[in-house]
DNA sequence: ATGGGCACCTGGCTGC
DNA sequence: TGCAGCCAGGTGCCCA
């Protein structure tokens, strides 16, 4: 899925349509999401104005009157802004139906996504509880990065990637983030230096943030509020990139399997 | 606590 | 042309 900088590119993207409208139906036309919509969701939502949008880690949030949607993405899902008479497609799992005369329509082919409501403080529901801070966040820093990886042996890779130790990083900015930072995706996350904490906090955000300002990488299914796909793809040094050239020093990009993810690095800049 | 592997699902591509 | 096999922006859960 959408990594962070797509999803925040999608909350920015829908703000506008969404904030200070009131809620006139959701449609539930395939509830088999990652998590089932629970069947009275609908009669919950109508009625309710939407107040905010937000984001907590790959999770959209959602603000009503009354309660918060939380809507994540999966693998392949997108949002975008339609009129409300727009025809359906394949996919087309969701439609929240505004009084502007448009709807927030949720595509996902994989139907790795899941929409949950909740009425009460949404940084305490299970899922965002127990979530590490945000790499914008000031605690986010190289000190914090150095002490969770003291003990650890996991690689640092998988370890960016998880979500109660860095949150926003999946597999394409978790490589581009070691790239730029210059360390091996499969170096013992314990073995990392103060040096090298500091590069990879300085990265991460780095990526995020140009990321965000491309719109997003769009490799298959990921398009904006607008319909638009991101354009981070073509700023990639590594990812997918194996067998072709370093951009900084030509030598073949490599590609290895970490737990069950690929892996992209260059041997002559990361160590 | 930590780490590793699986499951969920559809579609696109490769190679026989 | 057909089809099996493999791969893909995530992550919660189960087991050792």
């Amino acid at each position: 899925m959408p990594e962070l900088p797509e999803v925040e590119t999608t909350r920015r993207g829908i703000e506008p349509h969404l904030v200070g409208r009131t809620v006139v139906a959701l449609n539930v036309h395939e509830p088999r999401l990652r998590w089932p919509i629970p069947a009275g969701l609908a009669v919950e939502l109508v009625g309710q104005r939407v107040e905010r949008t937000g984001r907590r880690a790959k999770y959209l949030l959602i603000e009503l009157t009354r309660g918060t949607l939380l809507w994540h993405l999966g693998m392949s899902g997108s949002l975008r802004v339609l009129p409300a008479c727009a025809p359906r497609g394949a996919h087309d799992h969701v439609d929240l139906v505004l009084d502007s005369g448009f709807l927030l329509r949720f595509n996902d082919p994989r139907r790795f996504g899941s929409i949950h409501y909740t009425t009460g403080d949404p940084h305490t529901h299970p899922l965002l509880g127990r979530l590490a801070p945000e790499p914008f966040d000031r605690e986010f820093d190289a000190d914090y990065l150095w002490r969770i990886t003291r003990r650890r042996r996991a690689a640092i890779k998988t370890l960016l990637m998880n979500s109660h130790l860095v949150v926003g990083v999946g597999n394409i900015y978790a490589n581009e983030a070691l790239f730029r930072a210059r360390v091996r995706p499969q170096r013992a996350a314990r073995t990392i230096t103060r040096a090298e904490a500091r590069r990879l906090v300085r990265s991460i955000r780095a990526v995020l943030t140009v990321a965000i300002r491309a719109g997003g990488t769009t490799l298959r299914d990921y398009v904006g509020a607008d319909g638009n796909p991101g354009w981070f793809r073509q700023r990639l040094y590594v990812y997918e990139r194996d067998g072709k050239s370093c951009r900084r020093c030509r030598t073949p990009v490599r590609a290895i399997t970490q737990g069950q993810r690929s892996s992209y690095y260059c041997p002559a800049c990361q160590r």
